[in-house]
This record gives structure tokens, C-alpha cells and sequence, in this order.
DNA sequence: TCGCTCATGTAACATGTTACATGATTGG
DNA sequence: CCAATCATGTAACATGTTACATGAGCGA
């Protein structure tokens, strides 16, 4: 039997805590959550049946006042084993197609001053991501301290990634701004060009 | 007719010059088009079809000496002019699933000694990218120096997208030397912990 | 009352990967 | 001689997305 990524990742989750198909979709929306690709319950709902079948996890109907019964998963001894072993295996590197970064490529082609509004809707987006993923790690500050690199608690595990979606924004933002200063300079020079 | 990214990718590619499917591929592969993420053949053909059909572009067999035909691929104006108008439309933001990332989620369940091997291994072919990138980047800059930032050739695009590659592997690097040094803390606290 | 959140599931469709089929040339 | 590169294509399979089906409760 083999575990699909989209398999390990939530086995990652119910190593955490227990949760219900709709709990996973919910995490993996989450700013913090962003290496997971928000999956969709239609991926999801079939991936724990095929978890289930492979006995790496449990399921318990809760019954809710108010709200629909929910089908809560736990991780099994032996699904926390598969993904303990999983953790530290190789990780096959795959680049993945950026639909940005191709118009980036072919931005040779296009006209400066339409690329600059899609350069800055961009940074907007990437601006926000910043923030929340800075106030998650000034929460996991306030309740840990310094002590958070010695735990070995779910929380050690949010405090890398986040650091590590940090990096990644403050360094991609740069970037945009980088192009959007020489798309800005193109304007101009278009702009002599057209009125000598 | 709606266009595929891998489409879009494969039209911004022959924008630049005519190419055969297996030039595509192997175009695809260079280490400064990663953010194409590498297409196999067997869905590069298919596409290629069904751009011909929507008349996007078009074909000519290539007689060669010594090796197979090959059937080269061209952009049409309808082509180039799909292009253009997709390069500054707005681009859907997806988080993509990363499993090096998951994995850095869960390592609290992991022993610091393994989970160090598999970071150094991690960082070594980030330092081969990024040699790469600048190498990329150190050719581009002999030869057009500065006015790089100004001409509508492709290297513009070449230039964008390789800095952003730079800036990238430069802060992932970072990163993974960041955890390094947490996870030796951690060997070191451990075998304070087994010989009090 | 309309739309949103909660909750699970299936089916159709789109996309991406791997294997198979074919075959010449070149380099170790 | 064996493996790799060049070259195109199909088929099977895996993965991921969107739409559909069902239905209660809550807030504007």
C-alpha cells in the first residue's frame, strides 16, 4: 500500500490532533498552512476512506447539537509509525509551474504599464501573506519563547514553517519590487521615446 | 477554445523560436526554467496537437542527417496575439503542495540527528541551483550589461526570472542553514539528557 | 428569503506521470 | 555490445478540480 503526498500530509495533521474531513480542509486553508495546496473535500473525503481501508486511521461519528453529525479521524499506531518513518526519508525534488513567473518570462512582450498593475496586485497579495504569517509566529513567541527550539511539541514544527514562509514572502517581495522599478524606468524611456 | 498553462508555456517558449516537441522538453529542463516545472513528453505531444487544431500554431517536418525527422512547431499571429493579451491578465494565486515543507511541519516527531542528514542533502542541490542561476545570470550580464533593463528581447525575460531564481534559492538556503543549527542544538541537548 | 457555514459524499472532467511501442546513430 | 541521445506518439494510471446531490441552522 502506498501513501500518496496528499495522504502523508494529512496523516501530519491527525498526528496533531484528531479531525474531521471538513476539520482538514479548514487547516489547510490557514495562511500558515500554505506548503499543503489548499485540497479540495473532494479529494479529500475519498483519501481518508482509502487511509481507513489501509488502517492508518480510525474514524468516530460525533454526534453535534445544532450542527451535522461529523465522521472525526484518528491516527492509528501504525499510521503515526508510517509517517514518523516518512519525515526523515529523501524528498524527490519537483519544480513546479509558476503561472507568474512564465509571464514574468514573457514579459519582453508586453506593455510596461499594464505589467506594473499586475507586478502591484501581486505584491499586495504577497504583502498580506507577510503579515499573517509574521502574526503567527508572534503568537508562537508570546506562549513559547526561546524554549521553542528545544520542544518537541506540533508547535516546533508551525515555528520552521512559518519562519521558512517568511523568508520566502519578504524575499519575494523584494523581488516584485525590484521588476516593478524597472518596468517604471521602461515607462519613461517609452514615454521620451513618443515626444522627442 | 480555452488554453492550458502547459499550453501558455509551450507558446511563450516558440514566441521566442520555432522548436520540436522534444526541444520543448529538453528547453523545460534547463535549470533556469524552473519555474516551468518539467513537462514530460507524453503531455507536451498531445498539447502540441491540440494548439495546432486551435491554430495557434503550426508545423513543418524537418529532415536531418544521421538523426530522426522532426516536426518543428511555430507560433501563429492568432497564437502571439493570445499570448500577449495572457501575459498581463491576472494571475490565480494557488499554493502549490510542498513536500519538503510537510515533512519540516513533522519534524518535531523526528529523530534531529536524521532529519539533519536529509537538510544537508536538501541544501547541497539548492547550492547547485543557485550556482547554476548565477551562472545564467553571469552570461546574460556579458552580454548586454546594462541596457539588459531596457531592450523587448526575450533575455529581458531570461533576466527577470533568473534574478527571481537567485533571490529565491539564496533565502531557501538560508533557511535550511537556520534549521540546521536548531537541530544540532537539539543533538547536543539530547546527549546532555542520556549521560547526566 | 437569500446566502453562508457546517457536513459528507459521488461523478465528471482536467491535468500530469509512467510505461509501452518503434527505430536509427553515437560514444564508451 | 550496451547505454544514451534523438525523435514521435499512444495508453494506462494517478492526481487534482469542479459540479452535483442533500440538508439543517443562522444571520442579514
Amino acid at each position: 500500500m502506498n501513501i500518496s503526498l496528499l495522504g502523508y500530509a494529512i496523516l501530519s495533521l491527525l498526528a496533531r490532533i484528531p479531525l474531521s474531513g471538513y476539520d482538514i480542509a479548514r487547516e489547510m486553508k490557514k495562511p500558515k498552512s500554505f506548503f499543503f495546496g489548499q485540497a479540495q473535500l473532494g479529494q479529500i473525503y475519498p483519501e481518508l476512506t482509502r487511509l481507513e481501508e489501509a488502517e492508518l486511521v480510525t474514524s468516530t461519528i460525533i454526534e453535534q447539537q445544532g450542527r451535522p453529525d461529523k465522521k472525526v479521524y484518528t491516527i492509528s499506531p501504525t499510521g503515526l509509525r508510517a509517517l514518523k518513518s516518512w519525515v526523515v526519508t529523501a524528498t524527490p525534488i519537483l519544480e513546479t509551474r509558476s503561472e507568474f513567473l512564465i509571464k514574468a518570462h514573457s514579459l519582453w512582450l508586453a506593455d510596461a504599464e499594464q505589467a506594473i498593475i499586475q507586478f502591484r496586485a501581486h505584491e499586495r497579495y504577497h504583502r498580506d501573506n507577510l503579515a499573517a504569517y509574521e502574526a503567527s509566529l508572534a503568537e508562537t513567541g508570546e506562549l513559547w519563547g526561546d524554549s521553542i527550539r528545544l520542544t518537541n511539541t506540533p508547535a516546533f514544527g508551525d515555528y520552521l514553517t512559518v519562519m521558512r514562509g517568511i523568508g520566502y514572502e519578504r524575499e519575494y517581495i523584494t523581488w516584485l519590487q525590484w521588476v516593478i522599478a524597472i518596468l517604471e524606468e521602461r515607462v519613461k524611456q517609452q514615454s521620451l521615446e513618443n515626444s522627442p
